[in-house]
RNA sequence: CGGGGCAUAGCGCAGCCUGGUUAGCGCGCCUGCCUUGGGAGCAGGAGGUCGCAGGUUCGAAUCCUGCUGCCCCGACCA
């Protein structure tokens, strides 16, 4: 195409709305105009750009035996019902009427809608195992839009659905997709890592997020060095190292603290370090209270609380409403004597003669053990892990380390067949639900990702299979007939040969085009100018590494074409 | 939702504290000349409900009140 006729409004300066590299560079690019919070046009660059994302995704899901649909973005109210997630949901989904007052959603996702048409159109084993995915707008409200395309509210999404027989036919269809993801982001040119992700109430290792490495990241995920454990940092289980044994059980003694309520200066007071101390939460769990005790050093994971309690969502209380449940003030809460439920991290299980509030203002208890002092509802790994922690899988040196999540792949089990009472009659005849799996692929947030991925100074440097165009070709030639004329053919011969190229025939000087074509990260550019005049070459430069090859033109094509061949077929 | 910040030309900003003619600057845009290998130069020009609504005042971009929008941090440690 001709620079020329595309709107591709590049800018120089930063907008000050921008935070994170991706979203300046797709700003300052011309591939993205905001319109409102979160919510974003795809000008023709970044709508390019996604379409290569999506047609990969495509091809791979294809290849792994899922049949494309396209379901509707606006939902009946109804069906989120079936499923209680119409309430469950919380604000992120939004909610309207139509003009008949039927109440309606904007599909943030869709098992919904999915788990209906199989209910109604899939009635035999016979029919099984299925895998139906859609490439499509999703809306979701989200707390807080932020780095462009990377937390939009309004965004693309493959998602796509399995239903099986049974468990072992979609542990089958999980693993499916997880060697299609892999495949897919390989092929997107991608640094990435597969990582165990929380599978919630369904339990099991089928959940997996497949995390780009970069820094702006929004999730922490743990790496060992020495095997292929990989976990996102919620999920990574914390290995109970053997407490030193032989103290004594001392006698338990309340000591005063006036006005000594945090962690730190608690222990200061009393001479001891915080792993000698044992702090008590209050979370609330679904709405009711739950004391959670912890080593003083320690931070709590939510997610691994919200699964030893079986609910579906904790929430740190609030002063008041701890007071209000313990008459305690905060600070000098401690489980001995304490009428909340109660559960403990196992380091703390493990704990001798330790520290903790007295339920008492200005008071703390020294010498405190569990099972003589106090008893527990539940012991738990409940703790964030840490560097310090072994790898769970081979006692490993971890890393911590920052991926922005651009696909997830879970196995669903039945609920949403039952509660939506899906089923198919089985081999024995019986009627049976369908063991469903769920498989996301962010398309947008891919485009963001690599974008922060792979840059540098001068802007975007696309991966080849990626880049809207792969090659530009910079027509310098000004008024220079013959010049004009090679840049022509040149641009009319590229394509011939099948590849994507941009030729830049704006009436612009040198210095413009070559700053926009940077900026832009077409990974090849050709420069006809006047070196062409000279040596009767032209310049083919690598966006990646700056790497220049003097060709004829003829050279120009065969090496193109080979070069960028062999880079997509990685 | 809590905290902080911002809102003046397409973009980036100044002006506001200390109210006073016609609201500025850089980039971009338009016209012409010139130039053509890293965001050139010269000349001329277009472009603004100063976020919205009230209020104070002889007079408001500027002071006050309310609202809206956007950005950032947080919403996990008692």
């Amino acid at each position: 195409m001709r620079y020329s006729q595309l709107l591709i409004p590049t800018l120089k300066e930063v907008p000050s709305e921008a935070e994170v590299v991706s979203h300046v560079l797709l700003l300052r690019g011309g591939f993205i105009r905001k319109l409102t919070a979160g919510i974003y046009t795809y000008l023709p660059l970044g709508l390019m750009a996604i379409r290569k994302v999506e047609q990969i995704v495509r091809e791979e899901m294809n290849r792994a035996g899922a049949q494309e649909v396209l379901m509707p973005m606006v939902q009946p109210a109804d069906l989120w019902m079936e499923t209680g997630r119409y309430k469950k949901y919380g604000p992120e989904l939004l909610r309207f009427h139509d003009r008949h007052e039927r109440e309606s959603c904007l599909g943030p996702t869709h098992e919904e809608v999915i788990t209906d048409i199989a209910r109604k159109e899939l009635h035999s084993y016979r029919d099984l195992p299925v895998n139906l995915y859609q490439i499509q707008t999703k809306f979701r409200d989200e707390i807080r839009p932020r780095f462009g395309l990377m937390r939009g509210r309004e965004f693309i999404m493959k998602d796509a659905y399995s239903f099986d027989v049974d468990d072992a036919g979609a542990e089958v269809s999980y693993r499916k997709m997880y060697d299609a993801y892999r495949r897919i982001f390989t092929r997107c040119g991608l640094d990435f890592r597969a990582v165990q992700a929380d599978s919630g109430a369904i339990g099991g290792n089928f959940s997996h997020e497949f995390m780009v490495l970069a820094k702006t990241g929004e999730d922490t995920i743990v790496i060992c060095d020495s095997c292929d454990f990989a976990a996102n940092k919620e999920k990574a289980a914390v290995v109970l190292r053997p407490a030193a044994e032989g103290e004594p059980l001392r006698v338990m003694a309340k000591v005063e603290t006036p006005g000594k309520r945090k962690v730190e200066t608690v222990c200061e007071f009393l001479g001891i370090g915080p792993e000698a101390l044992v702090k008590t939460m209050v979370y609330k769990a679904d709405g009711v209270p739950v004391a959670v005790l912890l080593r003083g050093d320690r931070e709590v994971e939510e997610v691994k609380l919200k699964n030893l309690l079986g609910v579906a969502d904790v929430e740190l209380a609030g002063e008041q409403e701890v007071f209000d449940a313990t008459r305690v003030p905060t600070g000098y809460l401690g489980p001995v004597g304490l009428s909340l439920r109660l559960v403990v991290d196992q380091e703390v299980a493990a704990m001798r003669n330790f520290t903790v509030g007295a339920n008492e203002k200005n008071h703390h208890l020294q010498n405190v053990n569990l099972g003589r002092d106090f008893q527990v509802e539940a012991v738990g790994d409940l703790r964030r892990i840490t560097v310090d922690d072994p790898c769970p899988q081979c006692g490993g040196r971890l890393a911590l380390t920052e991926g922005i999540e651009v696909g997830h792949v879970f196995k669903l089990g039945t609920g949403y067949s039952q509660s939506m009472n899906a089923t198919f009659q089985d081999s024995d005849g019986q009627g049976k639900h369908f063991v469903m799996g769920c498989y996301g692929i962010g398309v947008s947030r891919v485009v963001a990702a690599a974008i922060e991925q792979n840059h540098d100074e001068h802007g975007i440097v696309f991966p080849v299979p990626l880049a809207p165009f792969t090659v530009i070709v910079l027509n310098l030639g000004g008024k220079d007939e013959t010049l004009c004329e090679l840049a022509e053919s040149l641009y009319g011969k590229l394509q011939a040969a099948g590849l994507e190229v941009l030729l830049d025939d704006r009436d612009e000087r040198p210095g413009l085009k070559f700053k926009d074509a940077d900026l832009l990260g077409i990974p090849y550019r050709v420069t006809v100018g006047n070196s062409y005049t000279k040596s009767g070459k032209v310049e083919v430069r690598r966006r990646r590494d700056g790497v220049v090859e003097e060709l004829t033109p003829e050279e120009t094509v065969t090496f193109l074409v080979e070069r960028i061949g062999a880079e997509l077929k990685k």
